[in-house]
RNA sequence: UGGGGCGUCGUCUAACGGCAGGACCCAGGAUUUUGGAUCCUGGUGUGAAGGUUCGAGUCCUUCCGCCCCAGCCA
């Protein structure tokens, strides 16, 4: 951990988790604080997944206590080996470092012998509903529950067919274990919950050993309580299990976990549902799941966010119980506060226009100096080439200058970075009255930018050399969603009427500076006035692909919003 | 109409009966060789009504609103 997160951490107030926590420790209800990180392997990680991460991998941390991760693989239908490796890959990049890697399957031998243990005690039984009949039985909400013709089967009986559901007598579906509790319960959890499933199905990491599997409520709590985890933290919709929790370490009689919930992280203009983000991936709507529009780890990533980043944000947006919706402008803003510290900067033009400096001759080359980064004097600074023809950004120049308007147009004077101050004299255009390159002459006495006579000059462009720049693709990121909320749609439409069409917009043709002809993926940079930009996988020597992370902050575009 | 939760600026979050504070966002200004960064100023909030108290966001009562639960998913 950076000493500026251990700083942050204990600035800020405490939250009810950690309030709790400390009461634990101080009541002795424990000695000690033992976490985990509890994901089903069956897709990516979201940065919904990282606040879950960063408070139990942090509650840990900064009680001197020990954080396992522990595959949820319960359900061998929907789990594979792909999805183990990412996460294990998502949580090291965010900067985490497990005790125990652990599965829920580690424990299917001792889940048995304890299912088998609560047969014994009267609490559970083997019962021939289907599913359907299951359902019916249950009640409503408002109504009680049926018991199942089956509960009362002798305890002899129930051990016989447990373990030939076990050996694999009985096809899929068509008996389960079930806890007995009370089918009048008001919370339905407790109306006889099942405890196991016949499943014929091969499993990612025990193979076709069991046809059996555990669900989440009979396995969770009992791999909590076998990794003598103190503190079993997860988001609110668990709330109403915990209940059944606190029954099966009660009956049982083994170390008392305790599970405290806290409210998940949903972010405007994005869906944070694993459901919703397949099928984004599977109608092509993204790239796939590292798409840099993703709200996956691996699509951040891609992006160009930092781990520093992110977790910063996680941090402001703190830990509660109230359904939340953060501002995805917040993290965006944690983006820029920590690349603009550690970029280092450049210059790029993403839609070029031709400048020729008519008073600098044909074969002059200079080579001037620009500093890396303005905000880190360590950073130092580079040579960028300066010759006669240069590329600015189309946008910097207008015929018909609007008011407030600081950069080039006929007869006007901007400064051109780091290089010289130059005024335009005249354009050139085609034969449909487009403008195809500026004219200007500069003055010899401003090298480097600073105006001889101290005269004021309130423009300042980035540019390359036409000569010397390099030729890269970049890809102009925004919003997934128009909305902040997706799923606010009108009637007979859904979240995709809601999608952003200029999500994504691929420019090619863009200059770099000569310097940037070779990076490596993740590299990032700010380029001059326009964003911050991440080097993407696609890239190629000589041919770079810039992904851009977030933009600047722009007051000029607030100015032509406003008209 | 059952059970479990939650209501504080637009958003997120503090307050542990004692001046409702911070961040993002928005607006304005200063400054600037990035219309960036930085700095300054300003903006709006305790869901409602009663009650207890010298004093209530906090305690009590009632009401209102929102979220979750009827998988052999997690």
């Amino acid at each position: 951990m950076s000493d500026t997160e251990t700083t942050a951490a204990a600035d800020r107030p405490r939250n009810f988790i950690e309030e709790a926590i400390a009461e634990d420790l101080e009541s002795g209800r424990f000695d000690r604080v033992q976490t985990r990180f509890p994901p089903e392997p069956n897709g990516y990680l979201h940065i919904g997944h990282a606040k879950a991460i960063a408070i139990d991998f942090g509650m840990a941390r900064r009680h001197g206590g020990k954080c396992n991760l522990r595959f949820d693989d319960t359900n061998p239908t929907r789990e594979d080996v792909e999805y183990v490796d990412s996460i294990k890959q998502d949580i090291e990049w965010l900067g985490f470092r497990w005790d125990r890697e652990c599965y829920a399957s580690d424990y299917y031998g001792q889940l048995y012998d304890w299912a088998v243990e609560l047969i014994r005690k009267g609490r559970a039984y083997v019962c021939d509903l289907g599913a359907d009949e299951v359902r019916e039985l249950r009640g409503t909400l408002t109504e009680p529950g049926r018991p199942s013709p089956f509960r009362d089967r002798a305890v002899e009986e129930n051990l016989d067919l447990f373990a030939r559901m076990k050996a694999g007598e009985f096809p899929d579906g068509s008996r389960t274990l079930r806890a007995k509790i009370d089918m009048a319960h008001p919370n339905l959890n407790m109306r006889d919950p099942v405890m196991y499933r016949i499943l014929h199905s091969r499993h990612h990491r025990t193979g076709d050993e069991w046809c059996i599997y555990p669900t989440y409520d009979w396995a969770h709590g009992q791999s909590d309580s076998l990794e003598r985890v103190t503190h079993s933290l997860c988001s609110l919709e668990f709330e109403d299990h915990r209940p059944l929790y606190e029954w099966y370490i009660r009956e049982l009689g083994i170390f008392p976990s305790r599970q405290i919930e806290f409210a998940r992280l949903n972010l405007t203009h994005t869906v944070m549902s694993k459901r919703r983000l397949r099928e984004m991936v599977e109608e092509k709507v993204v790239h796939g799941w590292d798409d840099p529009r993703m709200p996956t780890l691996s699509g951040l990533r891609r992006l160009g966010y930092t781990p520093a980043a992110v977790l910063d944000f996680l941090d402001r947006v703190g830990v509660a119980k109230t359904d939340s919706v953060a501002d995805i402008a917040l993290l965006e803003h944690c983006l820029r506060e920590d690349l603009n510290r550690r970029a280092q900067r450049a210059m790029a033009v993403l839609r070029p226009l031709r400048l020729v400096i008519d008073d600098y001759s044909e074969d002059r080359v200079e080579e001037l100096e620009a500093v890396n980064n303005p905000e880190d004097g360590s950073a130092g600074t580079r040579k960028v080439p300066f010759c006669r023809e240069l590329l600015i950004e189309r946008e910097d120049f207008a015929l018909e200058p609007p008011p407030k308007f600081f950069r080039l147009a006929p007869g006007r004077e901007v400064r051109l970075k780091h290089a010289y101050l130059v005024t335009c004299i005249s354009v050139e255009r085609d034969s449909d009255g487009n403008v195809t390159a500026v004219r200007c002459t500069h003055d010899p006495a401003s090298r480097g930018g600073e105006a001889p006579d101290g005269r004021r000059v309130k423009g300042t462009l980035h540019w390359v050399s036409a000569r010397h720049a390099a030729e890269a693709e970049v890809r102009l990121y925004d919003h997934l969603f128009a909305k902040p909320d997706p799923d606010d749609a009108a009637e007979g439409e859904d979240w995709h009427a809601n999608l952003n069409p200029a999500s994504l917009e691929t420019l090619s043709g863009c200059r770099v500076e000569p310097g940037l002809a070779e990076v490596s993926t993740g590299d990032r940079f700010q380029f001059l006035r326009l964003g911050y930009f991440c080097a993407d996988p696609d890239s190629r020597p000589g041919r770079p692909v810039f992904n851009r992370s977030v933009a600047l902050k722009d007051s000029w575009a607030k100015v032509v919003r406003a008209g």
